[in-house]
DNA sequence: CCAAAGACTGTTAGCGTTAACATAACCAAA
DNA sequence: TTTGGTTATGTTAACGCTAACAGTCTTTGG
């Protein structure tokens, strides 16, 4: 009649239990954990010895409440599958990698209700610092960001009032800058290829300066297309035939994004058009994908991952109400004439 | 002499604040804050309005100690900048949204080492689940997993034994089973074309299973070509410009992701060669970014949004020990002949 | 009118850890 | 020896919340 192998009803370990496993105080273990404190060499050992047998993982949580300390760092994004978002994560993890201080993401796919849930389930957790993306959030967003009482970075645009702490580029000036680059290059039939979303601010205000440089020099916009959802790139091809079957006469294609332009670019070069002597084609990030491409497609980067290195440098030193404006690069590839 | 315009020191709040402001027990509007028990309507609505205006947000540390309960699940993965996990996330936030778990992300950059770290780390806030990928781990982190004492979903992978749950397919099976319809195509002189990483266990078993099934049939690789690092895209066409140069006779590329096949593929239609007729190509994972391309590549879909779909179904529902196993379709695209 | 069953609110005692303050043991200098 | 300063360890009281239970009112049915 022997029992059944039943695993052992395993309560979670806790620091009692490698202190009695170790004959020390609570609390000597609890230093040796954290390595603060004097505690003898001889006692330490014992101690890690122990933890490490029995398998013991630090209840954080218990941690945290005791010394209202969180090495968390909330970041809020408003998507993770464009390419952009990785890489300011990137720049944030690296820089955080020495400090002590661990990113958590949260995922607001460009709805700012959705940022505002995000935002207080984050909150709720104490952490040490928020990495936001954009100016824009709801009043409720707003308060709690103010309140919270935490370095608050805003990142990727610094055309608006921060609550806190901003790091980006001026969107507004990156699509000024682009129209000056196309119209000092001859083009004059400029389309505008971008996305629908409401809530893409930047990508509003780049159209936003581009069309008021455009303005300056007496040209309007001769087509624009927009599309939501679905492979950029593929929609990136549908939307530049749509225009050119629409406008023929178009010689400039200015894209919101680096896709939807490659899509254009390898559409163009499909059709076999003279490029960039009939006809231009630029966008906007800088992704690495474009390098692949047989074409140069003439872009502006971002400066994603220094706006991450940047933000999360702002955090780990605790500092507040710093803007940091950085300067995106024209790179004409060879799809602009010169 | 006047002071300057201080904030007041912003204590931040906690219950007895709410409950002061509304002249009820802390407990009562911990009860409504959570809409559990039987509260008043009347209460309830002081209690909410008190709450709105002093902008009080829960402490999710100390309500976590106090229930043990944690609503978050720990996602485990290698990277998020190949288009590829992002998809999973999107799968599990979507499954998780209802159950009121949150996801928390973890990046291990394919290193056991930070895996092991990562993991430690999460496991220290006591998540609800853990999904990780893969099945291969450090003994640490294997013992770790092993004794956590929740749902643990091991994805991507199934050629191996989990710890607990797993979800995923069978890359040796996609390996050979590409190689079954290469073969069966009439191509004969085969190539290889992949990533260089140590830890990429998956791309690892797929390249085993493609050997074995192309041993089968009496074949063995012509040419390999490893990469490691850099844009996917530019790399794909680097590493077909040196297996043509070196092998000139080969007639069938097989790569171990889409990215570098892409790139591979625009290399192969820019130098004007004959595809699938003189030379075939084929990858793995079925990114949408193929749907852009002037040509449909052939390969094989990894089931990504429904592998974090099922992942999340078993860790909310609490389960154990379940093994899904999904078919990945082989898209033949438009580079295999028939 | 009373008992029993809700409906609503409050009280008490932790959850597992750490800050802050003892305490104890030891050693060097006076 | 005494003093004072380290070094090494322990004790106590939070941290902010919730589970569990204990009331206090109502309501309902007989």
């Amino acid at each position: 009649m022997t029992q059944p192998p039943k695993t052992p009803p395993k309560r979670t370990l806790t620091l009692r239990d490698v202190s009695e496993a170790s004959g020390v105080s609570e609390m000597t273990v609890s230093r040796v954990l954290r390595s603060r404190g004097d505690v003898s060499a001889a006692t330490r050992d014992r101690v890690l010895e122990a933890a490490r047998t029995l398998g013991y993982v630090p209840n954080k949580i218990a941690g945290a409440l005791a010394s209202s300390r969180v090495n968390l760092v909330a970041v809020i994004i408003p998507s993770l599958s464009n390419m952009v978002f990785p890489e300011v994560m990137a720049g944030i993890s690296a820089t955080l990698e020495t400090t002590g201080l661990q990113p958590v993401v949260g995922v607001t796919n460009y709805s700012p209700d959705r940022e505002e849930t995000v935002l207080y389930e984050m909150l709720s957790w104490r952490p040490s610092g928020v990495i936001i993306a954009g100016l824009e959030h709801t009043p409720a967003a707003q308060a709690m960001l103010q309140n919270a009482g935490i370095p608050i970075v805003e990142i990727m645009d610094i055309d608006g009032v921060p609550v806190d702490s901003a790091v980006g580029i001026s969107h507004r000036r990156a699509g000024r800058q682009m129209a000056e680059a196309i119209i000092s290059a001859g083009y004059r039939k400029i389309a505008f290829l971008g996305t629908m979303m409401p809530h893409d601010h930047r990508a509003r205000k780049r159209l936003e300066g581009f069309e008021e440089a455009l303005a300056k020099a007496g040209i309007a916009l001769v087509d624009r297309e927009f599309y939501s959802g679905g492979s950029a790139l593929l929609k990136g091809r549908e939307m530049t035939a749509a225009v050119l079957t629409r406008t023929p006469d178009v010689d400039f294609l200015y894209y919101s994004n680096d896709m939807i332009g490659a899509g254009g670019l390898l559409y163009c070069l499909h059709l076999g058009l003279d490029i960039p002597g009939k006809i231009g084609l630029a966008a906007f990030n800088g992704v690495e994908l474009l390098d692949g491409l047989p074409r140069q497609l003439a872009t502006m980067d971002a400066c994603r991952h220094e706006i991450g290195c940047r933000a999360a440098e702002i955090i780990a030193g605790g500092k507040e109400g710093n803007v940091v404006e950085l300067s995106p690069i024209l790179q004409r590839g060879d799809t602009i004439r010169t």
